[in-house]
RNA sequence: GGGCCGGUAGCUCAGUUGGUUAGAGCAGGGCACUCAUAAUGCCUUGGUCGCGGGUUCGAGUCCUGCCCGGCCUACCA
């Protein structure tokens, strides 16, 4: 029977690119919708960025623009990661749209209809220079308890007392170093306690949980009265205003999971499609995927919301772990913290798919990327035993395609239908590792299959054609289910094999019908070995993205200054005459006569472009420069050198030769922009 | 401090309701093969299942204490 899914993972924050931390989510998330859909189910999957709050304000702030310039490009900058891992959302939304303003507004009617909604007055610490409202976050000050200096607003890390940021002794805000004063504001709080018995039994019944997290909850909050949770923040905020308490904002986390149901909506509008059906239907059954930081939220609130709206409730929340790298916590001074975009730029995301569905169980364990093991599974695994089925025997067939009868194949097609049921519950459990592991050994069978048939001793016999032909049929097949069973996984590997044979797979069940008496396309390479100096440059480029700021200690040289001994004084007069800008590298080749330049091609935004020659050439290859950001000197008169003229410098430090080290702008700078 | 989850071969992990000599993959060693991206196949080395008690005819599997690790939490969770 067709079922009808809706599915959701986290909705990322637009204060911050998408690392390969939250690609555990939605890798695993996307492998499960792909895995439905292939089932022949109706699967929709939604996310959206979540835009609100006193972070995003206070970014924009500082960057000198409006939050929606803020939050749009975040949200293209997202959209373009998820895109490159092929993570396949039905709709991808924000939950800075209309839609989600209007659904908030039905969700709070509803909480105010229920007589859940109750004001009290809460002192927060007020910055008078910066006009806001301050996050723990955001105050520092000696901690009132063991008197250590430079310590956050909630809690101090040298004697782990915890305290109000208005205990803090001399508090600064570290928005602008003012002393920020205590400041009395209405708050509004949603009275949790009145969902507890409906809370008492969602969790703990109907498998709507994994039980670690059941009794998590049952232990933790639900042995006592919820407590009011509360829902608003006084302007300046960045969010929606509650319509009915001017001046009041409803808290980011109040309208951030709202995001699934608006993502849904404006999904709905752009596709037709009946609302209803997925949040008022309850044929519809919710999935979410979260991690595990984030179970308050989903496990606790977001049911009681849906409950008291009467919107559909989840039919499981999905909860995973953090990742870490090499078994410690992601750290941009190791170089671990690696974006997205970082990993793209060097390595094939496939891999990352495969690594994290090998590693992926349904309980909510931290996962470890160890980078050596990382590569040997995948050449091992996808390399040397799924990809090698095909490049072993596809050579052959592609002269005589497949035998129009299956031939006899000691019962391993037939094994695999068998294992394939198997597989399909381990996917539907999320027990992804188990999955990866059977279907390994349908890849070992295979090879298996192949080295005692021995096509290759056919081949060279001219009377073993057909036979020939059947081993090839046989092991095509057995590597055509494999491909289906991956598919979830790796839909690369699934289009590649499409073309290998010309036969679309459509669904699981395309596994159970061996293909016959179809043409075999010549043998394309489908996968590359991992390129350990990649991961090491992936490692290098995640490093040099952004120091630690932490406060280790450094041992730099003054070698460098004593080299080059600061230059005169200049007036401020002097330093506006220098018209230094970010620009863009949308072009840069070699020039084969000279020994250091290179030629470059930099966008200043819009139309305007500049052709400067660098020497940079020992330091840099041109393709690992077309797309960065630099900053140009744009007001230098235009210097004629023998391979054209230049149209200005782009600033580096170093000594020359391979020591040159090009300046580039922190993410979110942009072309033309001046640097002051 | 409290809570949750772990601690099984060098590494990553399986071990169903307690039951015969504890498994897999990778790594290591040996052999074979040469169709394939130095891929594959066969054989093989390797574990007092964190430690100590207990229940039982019998425990990696249950109870208990301790040690170690990860995470959450300590009143805007």
């Amino acid at each position: 029977m067709s079922r009808r899914i809706l599915v959701t993972s986290a909705l990322p924050y637009a204060n911050g690119p998408i690392h390969i931390g939250h690609l555990v989510e939605y890798i695993q998330t996307d492998i499960w919708v792909r895995f439905q859909k292939l089932r022949g189910h109706h699967v929709v999957y939604f996310c959206a960025d979540d835009t609100h709050g006193t972070a995003i304000m206070i970014r924009a702030r500082e960057e000198g623009r409006s939050e929606e310039e803020l939050i749009a490009q975040m949200s293209q900058a997202h959209q373009r990661d998820f895109a490159g891992f092929s993570i396949g959302f039905t709709h991808y939304g924000s939950t800075h749209s209309e839609e989600n303003r209007e659904l908030c507004a039905e969700i709070w009617g509803a909480l105010r209809a229920a007589d859940m909604v109750v004001e009290r007055d809460v002192t927060q610490l007020y910055d008078p220079q910066a006009g806001t409202f301050l996050a723990d976050r955001f105050v520092k000050g000696t901690c009132p308890v063991c008197r250590a200096p430079d310590q956050y607003g909630d809690n101090c890390e040298k004697c782990n007392a915890t305290y109000s940021p208005v205990d803090l002794i001399d508090p600064v805000s570290t928005l602008s170093g003012a002393t920020p004063e205590p400041r009395t504001a209405r708050h509004l709080f949603v009275q949790l306690e009145k969902m507890h018995e409906f809370l008492n039994e969602w969790t703990q019944q109907g498998d709507h949980l994994q039980p670690e997290i059941a009794n998590y909850l049952q232990g933790h909050f639900l042995r006592e009265p919820l407590r009011d949770w509360d829902v608003s923040r006084p302007a300046p905020y960045f969010g929606f205003e509650i319509p009915d308490s001017p001046g009041n904002y409803w808290y980011v986390w109040f309208d951030a999971p709202i995001g699934y149901i608006a993502s849904t909506q404006a999904w709905c509008k752009k596709a037709g499609e009946d609302f209803s059906r997925y949040w008022r239907d309850e044929q519809t059954e919710i999935h979410h995927f979260i991690g595990k930081d984030i179970t308050y939220f989903h496990t606790l609130f977001w049911p009681a919301m849906l409950k008291v709206a009467r919107f559909n409730l989840p039919r499981k929340v999905h909860v995973h772990g953090f990742l870490t790298v090499g078994g410690e916590k992601m750290s941009k001074r190791k170089g671990t913290y690696i974006t997205a975009e970082t990993y793209l730029q060097h390595l094939d995301p496939s891999y990352l798919r495969y690594y994290y569905a090998s590693k992926l169980g349904p309980r909510l364990d931290d996962l470890d990327l160890n980078l050596e093991e990382f590569a040997a599974k995948i050449d091992a695994d996808l390399v040397g035993k799924v990809v090698n089925l095909a490049s072993r025997s596809a050579k052959f067939a592609s002269k005589t395609g497949l035998a129009d009868a299956y031939p006899e194949d000691g019962g391993l097609f037939a094994r695999a239908v068998e294992a394939g049921e198997q597989i399909a519950e381990a996917y539907e459990n999320c027990d992804f590792n188990r999955a990866m592991r059977l279907i390994m050994e349908l890849a070992d069978a295979a090879n298996r299959y192949i080295e005692n048939a021995a096509p290759w001793k056919l081949a060279k016999q001219p009377d073993s054609q057909e036979s020939l032909q059947q081993v090839c049929t046989v092991a095509l097949n057995l590597f055509r289910q494999i491909a289906i069973y991956l598919s979830p996984v790796l839909p690369k590997l699934a289009e590649q094999t499409e073309r290998l044979l010309g036969t679309p797979i459509r669904q699981w069940s395309d596994a159970g019908q061996p293909l016959l008496g179809s043409a075999v396309a010549p043998f394309e390479r489908m996968l590359s070995r991992v390129d350990r100096k990649e991961i090491e440059k992936m490692i290098d480029a995640s490093r040099e993205e952004e120091a630690d700021r932490g406060t280790q200690t450094f041992e730099d040289s003054d070698q460098p200054l004593k080299d080059e001994p600061l230059a005169a004084e200049i007036t401020i007069d002097d330093f506006v005459k220098v018209d230094l800008r970010v620009a863009r590298v949308v072009a840069a080749e070699d020039v084969a006569e000279a020994r250091k330049l290179l030629k470059i091609t930099l966008s200043l935004g819009g139309d305007e472009r500049r052709t400067v020659f660098a020497g940079i050439k020992q330091a840099y290859r041109p393709e690992d420069l077309i797309g960065r950001l630099v900053i140009l000197c744009a007001n230098l008169a235009p210097r004629k050198m023998r391979f054209g003229v230049s149209e200005g410098m782009i600033l580096a430090s170093g000594s020359g030769g391979k020591e040159v080290f090009l300046l580039c702008p922190d993410e979110g700078a942009q072309p033309g922009q001046r640097v002051h």
